[in-house]
DNA sequence: AATGAATGAGCGTTCATTCAT
DNA sequence: AATGAATGAACGCTCATTCAT
């Protein structure tokens, strides 16, 4: 009998081991997020789902690892939230804005894991080649595809690296969003994810098109 | 009541206050560089050029104004470069590229102090208002005066926000390098500064020009 | 980013909650009694259990609060042995015999912790209204009710404020602890509550009885 | 010449350095006063002088002997001042009420030097013998004088021991000075000198005359 | 699976005191 | 006589991590 009941068993106690591992990682994001890395504990994470500093140490091996797998989740997420943006939409222009206006939203929502990539995972050691670093370079390929793709069909100009205007957009995003939500405006996602597109965009240009108007500076 | 402190014995070479606070600033800026601010510590600070803690402590007063004087300082050498560079050149779109080269430049030399700013200084509570907060708006000042200049006199279109061109083109730098740094390639600044300036005018052409030569994707 | 803490190896004797509390503030008191409270610390109190600075500080927020909560302890053993001894006394001088002698023991016992009281905690911003000194409130209240009712039913003058007789016992007491402790002499408790009752409730006999032999006194 | 003029110039420094002593001591004592001992520093006693710490010690080996110099001519001053306000007094009660009513001034006027006294010196190995215990001692040895001298010729009784009206006095003092500064009521020192004197000198008077109104208790 | 007592290394900061100049 | 640079030993407090129960 009792091996019969063994399956079950191991099944409910994988799953109740599972939301374990999920309340975790809840908690540990928010704290993370209001306080940053360092100032963030894990007493208070542990406080906040009811349980014990010792029992986060069953479940990950460090805090740093907590942190990892925080910002892992985050990008599974934005994965599966991309694509489904993306799909049906052909036009060029458009899916680049799209995939501004994804990460424009991204920031806004959590803006504090996007510090907290910045700031302390990477260029850390380890983190080249990490599974979270491979994540990291997936997410911001659609972005270089899609400038790739226009480079080869020759909608856009192929002397700009691809990289480059990746990281305008996320790096330029970064600093914006920063200002706008330490200033005194609010984030308009849509207005500024068409501003950057159309800025990059138009910038992109192939030269024969962007030849017939130089920049003509007025004498100062 | 206290216990009774005991005595020194052996000093360290003496030095005139002002190179005191010098070698004090320079070991800091090394420091916060290789560590960040949360894991420096001014034990390591002071140990670096031979002396002990506390005296340290004679010339700042605390950890944290070590931190504002070392960025201070290195706004202030900033300055001096950046308006020897821009005298003569009259040119809106060169005097752009010389604004990119040079932020470029300073972010090469010093990649961690420009993330200092961002990531420890930038929405502190005390930061709006501070010197330092002056010497950031001065110093990125230059680029939206160069913008607005444009907009002004009708060479950049007027419906990007002068401001986010500057987002851009700093937060795009802060990426664009650290990628270099921890990547493959070397960092070609002038080659740089080329692209992103090419990349950003030629997206700021005024709409009239641009709209004669609409993006048109091709299906993928 | 702070550099990863190393682990524990060796752990003192694992005791419940309630018992290393008990142990920390016997420590606690022992130790601010010996040194007064800025010279004591917490490592030496920690050091004579046998344990780690760390965990007093998981049982207490802070230093202050150990002293606070080793004289709030104070009082409420205080509390219990005056009540007991009060009990069953109605002759109101005798009353206040029993407790000047209940307090000449407190401070015979732990006359730094009078001390602490009066030197440490008395009158820092936070007291009022706090609840050690709600204790402190209540045990010398119980003087102040003794002389009230004399002054209410006749047998105590009413032109000498009752708190002033508080005063003048509880500072006298104070002191005359202090002198007798480091002097040459024992404290011999019994003749002490008698000649400070005596001294002070004749001082306290109605005008009438006194004014019919004002003190005279000779010339020197 | 220069022989000649040695003298003088010997008395010039000696002046010079008279004058040093007086302003640190005088700094020290307001020092001391403001933050109490362990908190005042002695770079501020120098600071508000306008000299720098080491010179003061030039003057002064420690910063406890600076305390104790500091407290040394707070009872020099008060010498003066007790011996000028009974001369001429020649009545018992007048005698005491007037030492009562100068302690309280004296508390009035610096009562964080007597804090200073009772809190940082009383009781610290060095201070028995020291010439400070001396002052002290003299200090209220002028109230046991008056209180013996009394039991002498018949007008106090004489079984309270003399040093414990002291005591009574002088820590009721500090008590309810300290209750008054920090309460709501001004200190009348005139009014507490007097109920002072007459609870304690009616409370001395002979058992003869006391014995005829006994205490009554009412039952309760 | 969960608890929570215990560790230990470290950090920022202060300050009495010394002594070369 | 005066300066002020430098020391060094604490101290209060925090926290990631370990492990007995």
């Amino acid at each position: 009998m009792a091996a019969a009941r063994k399956p079950a068993r191991t099944h409910a106690i994988r799953r109740a081991r599972a939301q374990r591992v999920d309340e975790i990682l809840v908690s540990a994001r928010d704290v993370f997020c209001e306080k940053g890395y360092d100032a963030a504990s894990v007493a208070e994470i542990a406080a906040r789902i009811g349980v014990v500093e010792g029992l986060v140490y069953k479940y990950f091996s460090t805090k740093r690892e907590l942190l990892l797998q925080v910002l892992e989740r985050w990008y599974d997420e934005l994965f599966g939230d991309t694509e489904r943006a993306l799909a049906g939409i052909s036009d060029r222009r458009a899916r680049v804005r799209m995939l501004v206006r994804h990460h424009l939203r991204a920031v806004r929502d959590y803006p504090q894991l996007c510090k907290l990539m910045f700031r302390e995972v990477q260029g850390e050691s380890g983190y080249h080649g990490s599974s979270l670093h491979a994540r990291n370079r997936r997410y911001t390929q659609y972005l270089v595809d899609e400038i790739e793709a226009g480079q080869r069909d020759g909608s856009f100009r192929a002397d700009i690296p691809p990289r480059l205007v990746r990281d305008l957009v996320y790096g330029g995003i970064e600093h914006a969003t920063w200002h706008y939500l330490r200033g005194r405006g609010s984030l308009d996602i849509d207005r500024l994810a068409e501003q950057i597109t159309s800025l990059l965009c138009e910038g992109l240009l192939p030269r024969a098109a962007a030849a017939m108007s130089p920049v003509r500076n007025k004498p100062r």
